[in-house]
DNA sequence: AGTGCTCCTGCGAAGATTCGCAGGAGGCGA
DNA sequence: TCGCCTCCTGCGAATCTTCGCAGGAGCACT
């Protein structure tokens, strides 16, 4: 697929090496529609190709490089498992989860890049964020609602 | 300890049963004073009163049921293991955690009001931030200095 | 293209957390 | 105070994630 030298790219960039391994796996996680487990990689990887042999080790070693990378992000729901979605350069969003259905939908929000100042302003430490996990109710659970 | 009536209520108020394990959990944590894993808690239960005999899954159990309750906050750090604190009620912190040195430190953020606000207005989702764990670099960790 | 230094991988085990079940105890109503 | 309903607990197993080690492979340099 034509992405695949972006990923290439970008894993070298940051003084990574690209292997075989870890181009399967992104590139599972980056044409997936949305986010997926660990497992779930996996499976996708094999689909992709049956004789793909690569460890579920591998597969958490791989996301936690290319999250601290940027590349990637962990979200760890109220249901216990991690999943892992694809960053779009340039784009932020954040995450909100029910903590009644579980579900979970995106925003963006301008007023997340005023704490980032803020922080840095007050403390000195350089905050990142672009993804977090914000929990809530979600208007068919909220109490005007039932 | 005469915190221990204002535990009993709050749990007993948010129609959840006052057990002794619950009472001995959340008095440890309610005590510490920093975060403490689900096993440090354990310990101290087990420091306060060599009788009690207390299970680990009671542990995470009270500690899921709790912060559900907000009595607790649970923080996922990059460490892997979870950690607890008592939330203080009418305080709001949020955590500033070092992807370089793992330290963390506490701020509180006016601009995160204006975010709920913000979620509340465009999607209808009424957010709940009140405690986040918010990665990034310290100022000993940060590119200026390093 | 060959070489060597590291980083990466696969495997298995360990560690952390959740789950299912059967028995026990909290708290409401009588 | 007594009884009952249900929630809660302890135990052990299952599941998810991380770790340690020995061998393999990427990439810089020649």
């Amino acid at each position: 697929m034509s992405c695949e030298p972006e990923i290439a790219q970008a894993v070298r960039d940051r003084g990574r090496r690209l292997t075989i391994q870890r181009a399967k796996i992104l590139s599972a996680l980056r044409h997936a529609s949305d986010h997926q487990s660990a497992e779930q990689i996996l499976d996708r990887v094999r689909d992709n190709d049956p004789h793909a042999d690569i460890s579920l080790s591998t597969v958490y070693r791989t996301l936690e490089t290319s999250t601290d990378l940027h590349l990637t992000s962990e979200l760890r729901g109220a249901s216990g498992i991690s999943v892992y979605e694809w960053n779009d350069p340039g784009t932020t969003h954040h995450h909100l989860e029910c903590r009644d259905c579980g579900r979970t939908e995106e925003v963006d929000l301008s007023a997340l890049q005023l704490a980032e100042a803020e922080i840095r302003e007050r403390s000195g430490f350089q905050a990142d964020i672009r993804h977090l996990a914000i929990p809530g109710l979600c208007v068919d659970c909220g109490p005007d609602d039932g």
